[in-house]
DNA sequence: CGACCTCATGACATCGATGTCATGAGGATC
DNA sequence: GATCCTCATGACATCGATGTCATGAGGTCG
């Protein structure tokens, strides 16, 4: 691999003067120009990336760190987090942190250390307080899930409202024992999810009965086993909202022969083409990686302003038949 | 941010000491070592990794590149390579290339400029012989689609196998007019399953017609277009053969109603909850991935060794309903 | 014609870690 | 006690690009 040097050596100018020709410095006389032009095309020379970035002390990568890239709505993120990204000559190193909370942190660490231009992260931890030391240096951006025991930029969906609407809905259509479904119960989002269930239940002189939560449904063989579980209660659930789509999803195999309404937190592929079509809470996973994206990134041109509250993104029902809503065309 | 510098003048010795410290150089006295050690945890020292990977003169990241993150197939692949290397690691970097074969070339140019230890591929365009320079340098392992014009590594699913079987099962049921759907036909592995589907035509004696084979099928509208085309045909299919994934899932939606038989290459989330449930060549990407990323770093400690042939990972035919098979429990 | 200015170019240092070789203390061996 | 060896440690150079400052050629103006 050609470096400076050599296209010096063959122009007969010093390395520094190629520095100037590549890096399009005004002050360099066209003559001396096309001979470090000619040079650099007759050796094929290509910038050595690593030294640059050591040079500038910051790499020009970001860093995405998602529980899973499986999930359809993590990989949309990520995808809209590369897309702006790319356009800026950055590139994005990804990491799936994978269920277990203990390998967050090892994770997150080893990704950090390789001075990132910006972290954009959904955690599966129950607090990420450890991270403050980083935080100084490298800016932090939350996306789905706010950070517990930190201060830092975040980006969620409306939960309460998403939830809320959910319950509120299947509410409408006459249940009274409507079951709330969720993987974890630790992550803020889902709390607000629970939030947003319990409220519209009271809201609706309905009481909450917490044997109607179902936790760690993670699976479709633990989602089977919590449902089973939910069956046998005296008064077993006439609807169920599930707090995330992949839990939805391990969830309706569990669901089919039960005659059992249902509203699912996130969208995802083919929910539109199953029997019943499935209702859901409709998310922006392309909004929110764009924005997370264009934050890390103005972050990390200006470190200092403080850090908003929480950006809230709008979410809706997305009515299909699942909840008991008829076939609309 | 500390360095051995700092380090070094704090523990009263020379910089080099401390990196024989870190570096678990077994000849540093007890002593030196503990004072080195004290130094560290006092200064909170991290290394640079920036400065390492420049000096090692190669990055600590193996590059991936898919069509599509969302696309589940490739987001299984994606996954599979990333745990490999985070045992090693190794962070990955990921880009989608998108659908556009024009973006190929800029967009793995911007990644390779960055040394990386390797590069696993799936391309979309028609030629990649423009990357054997890169090549020399860098290993490129190609996953679920053979290069063009360039000799490398390759991972391939039994692209003509598995087209053959689910050919040869629509056959066994009687069809005879049967649908062929891709994307592009262009990627070698798109011509193999096309390839299957006719040596399992001729092999049954039917012939081949052209107007069976429905290309630009991407996206639930241009689908639904082809969709319309094929059955415009005054013999129009009774079963359709889709050639990916994305395909299979944007075409459900357009067959509905239209009583026909479906096989699809690649199975996918909710495949055997739809109804039918959708019939399908499995495929495994989180053994390809596996695969890819452990030969993709096996080159980079041994780069002298030719290229074998593609390696071929077999592929199996799981029967549910929408071939025509009855429920089976 | 001399003082001053502009501007192209280069020499050198620098980013942080580490490979190479030198140095010198302490010990072993005859 | 002289020679050689072992081994801990440090000085220095290096990876490639680039910021800083110096230099010196050519031009302008009084």
């Amino acid at each position: 691999m050609a470096t400076m040097q050599d296209v010096a050596l063959r122009a007969g100018v010093s390395p520094k003067t190629v520095s100037r020709v590549f890096n399009e410095d005004p002050h360099v006389l066209p003559g001396t120009r096309s001979r470090v032009e000619d040079a650099m095309r007759e050796l094929n020379y290509v910038p050595n990336v690593l030294a640059r970035t050591f040079r500038a002390g910051r790499s020009s990568s970001i860093g995405v760190a998602v529980p899973d890239l499986v999930d359809p709505f993590f990989a949309s993120v990520v995808r809209a987090v590369e897309s702006v990204c790319s356009l800026t000559g950055i590139t994005t190193l990804v990491t799936s942190i994978g269920d277990d909370p203990a390998r967050e942190r090892p994770v997150l660490e080893s990704l950090l250390r390789s001075q990132l231009r910006g972290l954009i992260l959904a955690p599966v931890s129950e607090d990420q307080s450890w991270l403050s030391q980083w935080a100084e240096h490298t800016p932090i951006v939350f996306v789905d899930r706010a950070p517990v025991g930190l201060g830092a930029d975040t980006l969620v969906e409306d939960d309460r409202l998403g939830a809320y609407l959910a319950t509120d809905h299947l509410l409408g259509h006459g249940h009274t024992r409507i079951g709330f479904v969720a993987d974890t119960t630790h992550p803020p989002s889902t709390r607000r999810r629970l939030e947003g269930y319990r409220a519209a239940l009271a809201d609706k002189g309905v009481s909450f009965d917490e044997h109607l939560v179902a936790e760690e449904a993670n699976g479709r063989q633990r989602a089977a086993a919590e449902v089973d579980r939910l069956w046998r209660d005296p008064e077993p659930p006439t609807a169920v909202f599930s707090s995330n789509a992949r839990v939805t999803m391990d969830l309706i195999p569990a669901l089919r022969g039960r005659n059992v309404a249902l509203v699912g937190f996130g969208d995802f592929q083919m929910a539109d083409q199953l029997s019943p079509p499935v209702t859901v809470v409709r998310q922006d996973p392309v909004e929110l990686g764009r924005l997370a994206a264009t934050r890390a990134l103005a972050r990390f041109a200006d470190s200092d302003g403080r850090h908003e509250p929480a950006t809230v993104l709008p979410v809706s029902l997305v009515l299909r038949e699942s909840c008991g809503c008829a076939a609309s065309g």
